[in-house]
DNA sequence: CCAAAAGTGTTGCAACTACACCCATGG
DNA sequence: CCATGGGTGTAGTTGCAACACTTTTGG
């Protein structure tokens, strides 16, 4: 059942990437998880690199896998090779393997170690099917704000994947890939307040959207809440 | 000769790092480069990740193997794992393996794929004592503007790195790592100007620098040039 | 009417740009 | 003297933050 997570001559050896898969829901910026069968060892969704496939490529394909979903913004942000990122992979491996308590699931990978190639993802949070995979039996949408310890590394990972992003949330609008197709203004700034991790003026943060000349403004509109009627707007093509 | 470029279990397979290595002389900015011996192949300083060392680590002993240096700022940039990047490396390894006539040396390595891990280091060009090291015959400081054809996807790891200081000119200061312990305004100027590729007002520039409050003139004053007289200058401590 | 959303105007600050102009000094 | 290096002043621009105020609209 593990068998393609078994370095075989399939995978090139020693190596891995990672993927952090950011998406926005309920005002709250949120990073998909992976639990590991029967435990409570959390992890981002990672895989291997094929033979015949380009280290870009094998991150898509492990986006794919976990999200059903294809041309996604998906960038590289560091590379994480250091020894000590494994030290506590025996502890916790051997809590993996016991908890799992199958002697056929080859699970020494784990401890061996791993140079591992950080990417990070910008989703749709609406448009995501989660598929946990072989070896997780959970997969969830954690809040930022509230990110539980996570195997090996992996909450430093997602740390510098959160820098890495805040440094392109302006530069290259990254964060209308957060969001569907159409948005009001204010989901936009919530998502900008997310990320930044602070308070944006509404009146000032409108007009520099706008300024931009980025976005359409869509004559109808939202048909939601209590006692108002926010524009819906859509990204120019 | 070759033993310790070799594949052996003393290395990571299938990772190398390669350091592009920065240094700024006759106002020019300048990447250190080694040839293949007996070849005309010019690559950048490159090695492979040790078992027990870490990626950094691997970086940083490249850097000293080449130029004596050590604490030097050195950062990871970026990881190249296309497939393609070695696309040309079998006709690359013909003319290199032909060029050295040696059927001992066993540059097999050359042709197999690697992801590499690339770094740039920011280095005081009067301080290097260059060491072409075994594979190569020589090595030279190659002005970045007028670079050749260089080994596999070099070029563009070069230009990634260029990016990727420019990036971090301002915001971390690191043109001073360019540049020794005492400095002129218009060494500085230079450095700025050659690396963003454009001119730079004088005045301006001069009064953004001391506003930092980074750097101290020292009284003594430049006994050079023909009619003048500039300061010298030293970062704060 | 009321509350939320949207839009307009203004003020002030900080950073940067582009010049004009000054002083100092070594040959 | 003059060419070069070094320094000051100032006017214009831009982007941004903060705030006040008005308008629109659905219930």
């Amino acid at each position: 059942m593990l068998s393609r997570f078994k370095q075989t001559e399939l995978w090139l050896p020693g190596i891995s990437v990672d993927c952090v898969i950011f998406g926005f829901h309920e005002n709250q910026l949120k990073v998909l998880l992976l639990k590991f069968h029967n435990t409570h060892v959390w992890s981002l969704a990672g895989g291997f690199v094929g033979v015949e496939e380009n280290v870009d490529q094998a991150a898509a394909r492990v986006l794919y896998e976990r999200t059903g979903l294809t041309d996604i913004y998906l960038k590289q942000f560091y590379t994480f090779g250091d020894l000590e990122r494994n030290d506590r992979a025996a502890e916790e491996h051997r809590s993996v393997t016991t908890a799992m308590g199958s002697p056929d699931d080859d699970l020494s990978w784990m401890s061996k170690r791993y140079i591992t190639i950080g990417y990070y993802a910008l989703v749709d949070y609406s448009k995501v099917v989660v598929n946990p995979g072989d070896i997780s039996d959970a997969a969830d949408w954690v809040d930022i704000a509230a990110l539980p310890h996570l195997f090996l590394d992996h909450n430093k990972i997602v740390n510098k994947a959160l820098e890495a992003m805040r440094q392109s949330l302006d530069e290259k609008l990254i964060a209308f890939e957060l969001l569907g197709d159409t948005f009001t203004m204010s989901e936009i700034q919530a998502v900008y307040e997310t990320i930044l991790d602070k308070k944006i003026v509404r009146t000032n943060f409108q007009r520099k959207m706008l300024s931009l000349d980025i976005l359409v403004r869509i004559e109808k509109k939202f048909t939601g809440g209590a006692h108002k009627a926010p524009y819906l707007y859509r990204l120019k093509p």
